[in-house]
DNA sequence: CATGAATGAGCTTTCATTCAT
DNA sequence: TATGAATGAAAGCTCATTCAT
């Protein structure tokens, strides 16, 4: 069909340029490239972006934002129950996150991040995104961390924010790290995690 | 002298386009910009490499090789030593990493390493170079650890891949996390290592 | 009611395509902007216009043309009365041009004359056009000014049609100027052409 | 040959570009246009200008200022004469300015110089160097017109900057004309100027 | 009548690369 | 070695125009 609604293809782009953006970097990807993702022609790439700073952004907002609202939401009900294991909560987290949101492909999605990254160095905006991502994370994790401790299940003889900025670079460096070198087992490598925090007997 | 002349101004196109690399990417600066950095015109860029790709190899060669083997050879004479603190070598080791090697800006090597990280996904050559890399580390990790677990300072209930991909996944994470937030303190961060690695009493 | 519908949007049309064909020239306006200021979308331009070339006409037609069908007939009543004061008929001839026609901006009447006037190199209708324009305005003051000297009012030893061409490029040559030059007072200028033309005693 | 001075490519570009000015106005002309003129291809054209409106500048510079310096000079000497005939002066030079300076194609320049006014109305460089280009040849002419009438050659009964005004205007207003209807006899109608500003006996 | 998605041609500009000097 | 003019491909973007809805 030559005329579908706006939002289909405005979608279609999206994706498009979200591949892209994870294979070939922001600078690299093209519009062309871009809109033969999408089966359209360059032209109508303007219909429903201002210009490729604007896709960006969008792809920002609808593909790489974890959307943290809804496991705020469900791991606080679980944290509210009194017998609640938090390292166990932790665990599941760390896995959750490093499997990816919403059924995106996890590699793709590390390897986005890692553009926005170096993105960051040129574009405030992108920086005060990725700092904003930054501090979500670190608030969430930082009520996590202390409900364990309240519960006697998570160690309390290092400094908190510390403990949770080490717990959120290490899950970056494994993912990091994984771009360059597939074989590393991340899985195994976030149980050493368990053993820091928890209380040891 | 430092550089023969005509090596000179090789060496100029060097450190111009490393600055420009960790400050814009691979794709977004232009010879002309190096150049321009370098003091000399764009023609001349092309008596001293054969094209752009060329000169990556060789950034990487000059400036982003963290040159081990001086440190390997230093490090292994400290290790022979009997009474050697293993901890104390390694969180030295660690600093100096952070720091930076041969003088070099720590910001500009670090955003450098991580453009490296986003080209290794379109090039092979950059891919396989950051894997040997990484190898080299681990190997040169591996054999300070065992040292250090032979003198009964580093505990040994832990696999020893899997510390050292931890210990070189948390100091990328924490460089990483500084480019976006440059108000982590990675050297109090990285006193938790100490703690996670020794035998405890 | 002023438009019928349907026929009112196409007014709305034309109007805003005066405003930028006098702001910004017939190049530089595009569909998009035309049709914002006339308060639709692009797509419904090409119900009321077959294409842009086709609505200059139309601007041409409907806010250019001088129509001078009114004005000529008022004249030719005044100068048929036998007491007639033909150089006050001129005069006020000269004013009411310099002020516009129909109560349209003189500012913006002038711009989109002289855009007309570039045009005309290039659009063969559009020259036509302003050449049926001159004649139409030479034949007129030609039989305003004939009436002045049988009257006895209006100099007999300049040739007529140089005197009627100077008329027109002077009130030109004015207007041009203060397109540049806002501060040149017209009013004070347009004096200047009673003394040349009446009889001195 | 392949490789030329600069400044003789660039004199090309800039004589090319003058003519497509004055055949289709500064939007309509494309680099590829003024280039495919001056024999080069439209890379090159950035080895020689910043960018299109850089050309404008360059171009108004070399092509569209009326070099007045030595005309005035020139014509200051004549005016020293205790016997010169100012009349005379003055005609001289108005046919001067209409014949064209410097050897340029007189209708050319004049269709040039009307883009230059409608281009005046989006570029406040443009209208500067307008603005100032007319306030020049004011101060020139008012010059001659004071030096007539010390001589008791010029009227006196008009005041000074409205003659001067109208002389211009006048100027203007004919060559305006001509390019619509290049039958009109600018030199027949030149020699009104003479009748209307001179001491008549 | 009006909408807005789609198109393709064309625009200005950038850039890696070549080469005569 | 160094220069800078020249090139051609490709980039981002604009725009007149078409057309299904």
């Amino acid at each position: 069909m030559k005329y579908k609604t706006g939002e289909e293809t405005k979608m279609k782009i999206i994706d498009s340029a979200f591949q892209l953006l994870a294979e070939k970097g922001y600078d690299a990807m093209s519009i062309d490239d871009i809109m033969k993702g999408a089966g359209k022609t360059k032209g109508s790439f303007y219909v429903h972006f201002k210009n490729k700073e604007d896709l960006l952004y969008e792809v920002i907002q609808m593909r790489l934002d974890r959307d943290l609202d809804h496991i705020v939401e469900e791991t606080f009900k679980e944290l509210s129950n009194e017998t609640c294991n938090v390292q166990l909560i932790l665990k599941q987290l760390m896995h959750q996150v490093h499997l990816g949101s919403g059924g995106v492909d996890r590699e793709l999605w590390t390897a986005a991040h890692y553009q926005m990254v170096v993105l960051s160095r040129k574009n405030q905006i992108v920086r005060e995104w990725m700092s904003k991502q930054y501090h979500a994370w670190s608030d969430f994790i930082t009520k996590i961390i202390t409900r364990g401790q309240d519960l006697g299940q998570i160690r309390t003889d290092i400094d908190i924010l510390v403990m949770v900025n080490m717990l959120i670079s290490l899950l970056e460096g494994y993912e990091l790290r994984s771009i360059v070198d597939p074989d590393i087992d991340v899985y195994e490598q976030l149980k050493l995690t368990e053993l820091f925090c928890t209380n040891q007997p």
